[in-house]
DNA sequence: GTGAAAGCGCTAACAA
DNA sequence: TTGTTAGCGCTTTCAC
C-alpha cells in the first residue's frame, strides 16, 4: 500500500496542496476555504487513511512535539512511576516521549541526551547520574530545554523538580524521636547524589536539633555494589554493637535490603527495632507488619517536570527550582512512644 | 548559538556539501575522499560541535532508527523489565525507542499506535491490550512491520513473542501434584487474554491427566477492578469452604494481593497451605517464606522481540511465533511431600 | 478563495 | 576527487 501524501489528496481532489493543508491543520476557516472544498478533503483524507508525516512537519517547522526522556533505570519504581505520569501528562499537551535509560552510567547518559536531541526533541527531562555534570553543563550551552528531575547538582543552576529531601529526612526523624527513640540510625548508600546527601543531612540536624549526640557509627553508608554484605554487617553493628533502637533507611531498596537482613537476624519489628523507609515498596505489603514511610508524589513530580518544559519551550525561561513535600504514610514498624 | 548545519561545515572549510555528508557518514573511503579534506571535515565538525539532524536524515531516506513501544502499564514489573531489555538491545543496533503506556486501554493503545506511526517508526513493539484485534488488524493493512509481545489474538496471525503460558502453568500444577496436593486451586484474573486463558489451560489440563477432577469453584476469577474484595472472598472459600490444599496464583499482582490476605486471615505457608505464583515479584523477598514460582525471561523476551523486529524491517520474513519457556524458581512455599 | 513555489537539512545520483 | 542538484513531505508566503 503506497505511502499516502497531501499531494495524493490534492490530485484526488483537484485542488493544491496548500488547501489541503490548511484544512487538515484546522485552519479552513482562518485560510476562509470553500466550505464544500474543505469537506470533500476531509472525506478524500479519511478515505485514503492519510497519515500525516510527522518528520516532515518537523522539520519545516522546527517543531517535533516530542520530549525525550532519561531515567536512572527504568525498573526504579521511582523511574516507571515518573515515566508513567510524565508520559501520560505529555501525550495531555500532544507530545510524545522518546525514551532512555542510562542504568546510571554517566557514558550511557551523555549518549542518550546526544541521540534524543539528533532526534530533534523540543525538549528534555533528565534523572541525572552521578558525575554527569559535564554533560549537562555542555546541554546548557546547547540552549535546549530541558529540567532536571530527583537530582541536581551544587554546581549547576538549572530548572530542577526535586523532592524536599532535608526537610522530609527531618521530620521522619522527628517522628522517631517523639516515639522516644534516642539511638536512631540512618543507613544510606555510599553517594556523591545531592538528593541522598540532603536525607543525611535531615537526619543530622534532627538529632542534633533535639539534643541528641550523633554518633558517626550509627550513618553505615552502604556501597551500591554490595548491599547485600554491607547491610548485614550494618545490621548487626547497629543492633547487636551501637544498641541502636530505630533505623532510618534513605530509601526504598535500602528498606528491602535492610528489612530482609533484619528477618534473617529474627529481629522484631517493632518491639525489638523501629524502622521507617524513604521511598515505599510494593514489598512492603508482603511484610510482617507495615512499614511507616514517606512517599514520593510522583504522579505529581512527573506531571510539573512536563508543564515546566513545556512552558520553557514555550515561553522564554526563568530557572525554577522546586521542591515538593513528600507525604508520611504510618505503618506499624515504630514502637508506640 | 545557531544550530550548526552540513552547509555551515562546507563553507567553513571551503567544500560542497556533500562531501560533508560523506565523510561524516563514514563513507571518505568509499567516496575517495582526499584525506587531508576529510580530516578537516571531521575536526570542522567536531570543533563547530555539529549535530546531525535525524529528522531531515529520515525524511530523505525514509528511515528513522526508531523503534515505537507500547507496553501495558509501565509500572508492571514486566513492562519495565521488557521495556529496559528492548531500549537496551534497540540501541545496540543504533535505534531509539519512542514509548507509550496504553494503561490497558484499547482507545489509548490505538491513539499511541497511530502516533507513533506517524512519527514514521521502522518497527513497532506491542503488548496489546483487551479488545485492540481491530487496531491489530488495521496495522497489518499498514504493511508497518510489527512485533506484538506477551499477549496474541486467536484471530490474528503476526510474529509474536510469547511465554509458553500453558506448559508453564501445566508444570507448575504438576509441581503441585508431586508434592501430594490433591485439591489445587488456581487463581485468575476475569479476562479475555489469551496469556491469561493459556494458564488455565494448562492447570486444568495437568490436573486432569493425573487423574484429579476439577471442580469449578476451584477457579475463582478476580475482576481487576475489585482485587481486593474478589480476592477476600475467594481466599475464604478455597480454604475454608473448599479445603483446598494449594493455591496458584496466575500472576504476580494476583499472589501479592492473595498473600496479602493469606497473611491477614492468618493462614501459614506452607504448614496450612502450599502457594506456587506465576511471575516473581519484589515483594516476595520480605514474605516469611521464599515463595516458590515461575519466572519470565524478561531479558531474553525483549531481546527477541528486537531481533525479530529487527529482521524484519531488514530483510523481508516469515511469519514466525516464538515461545518462550519459564524458569522454575523454587521457594519454600510449598509444603514437602 | 486558491495555487505556485521556496525551503526545512539532508542524501545520493549524476556531472564535471 | 569534488561539486551540483533534485527531491523527501510538509508549511507558509505571496501572488492571482
Amino acid at each position: 500500500m503506497k505511502k499516502i501524501g497531501l499531494k495524493d489528496i490534492a490530485n484526488h481532489v483537484g485542488v493544491s496542496v496548500a488547501l489541503v493543508s490548511y484544512v487538515l491543520n484546522g485552519q479552513a476557516e482562518e485560510k476562509q476555504v470553500g466550505k464544500e472544498i474543505a469537506e470533500k478533503i476531509r472525506k478524500t483524507a479519511e478515505e485514503l487513511n492519510y497519515r500525516p508525516n510527522q518528520l516532515a512537519k518537523s522539520l519545516k517547522t522546527n517543531k517535533s512535539n516530542t520530549i525525550g526522556l532519561v531515567v536512572a533505570d527504568i525498573n526504579y519504581r521511582f523511574s516507571s512511576g515518573i515515566t508513567r505520569a510524565i508520559e501520560s501528562e505529555a501525550k495531555r499537551s500532544n507530545y510524545t516521549v522518546i525514551f532512555g535509560s542510562s542504568n546510571e552510567s554517566k557514558e550511557k547518559f551523555h549518549e542518550l541526551v546526544n541521540v534524543l536531541i539528533n532526534h530533534q526533541v523540543d525538549g528534555l527531562i533528565l534523572v541525572p547520574v552521578e558525575n554527569s555534570e559535564p554533560s549537562i553543563k555542555a546541554l546548557q550551552k546547547s540552549e535546549i530545554p530541558f529540567v532536571l528531575i530527583d537530582r541536581n547538582f551544587p554546581s549547576i543552576l538549572a530548572n530542577t523538580i526535586l523532592l524536599d529531601n532535608y526537610k522530609a529526612a527531618y521530620d521522619s526523624t522527628v517522628h522517631l524521636i517523639r516515639h522516644g527513640h534516642k539511638r536512631i540510625a540512618f543507613v544510606n548508600y555510599q553517594s556523591k547524589l545531592t538528593n541522598l546527601l540532603e536525607r543525611t543531612r535531615g537526619y543530622t540536624a534532627a538529632l542534633k536539633e533535639h539534643g541528641i549526640d550523633h554518633h558517626h557509627e550509627w550513618s553505615p553508608l552502604i556501597r551500591s555494589g554490595h548491599v547485600e554484605s554491607d547491610m548485614k554487617k550494618a545490621i548487626h553493628d547497629l543492633t547487636a554493637v551501637q544498641k541502636c533502637d530505630a533505623i532510618f533507611f534513605a530509601t526504598d531498596r535500602l528498606s528491602i535490603a535492610g528489612l530482609k537482613e533484619i528477618m534473617k537476624q529474627k529481629i522484631r519489628i517493632p518491639e525489638d527495632l523501629s524502622v521507617f523507609s524513604f521511598d515505599e515498596s510494593e514489598a512492603f505489603e508482603l511484610f510482617s507488619c507495615p512499614v511507616s514511610h514517606a512517599r514520593q508524589p510522583l504522579e505529581k513530580m512527573g506531571k510539573i517536570a512536563v508543564t515546566t518544559l513545556l512552558d520553557l519551550i514555550n515561553k522564554d525561561k526563568v530557572i525554577n527550582q522546586i521542591f515538593l513535600p513528600t507525604e508520611f504514610v504510618p505503618g506499624k514498624s515504630c514502637r508506640e512512644p
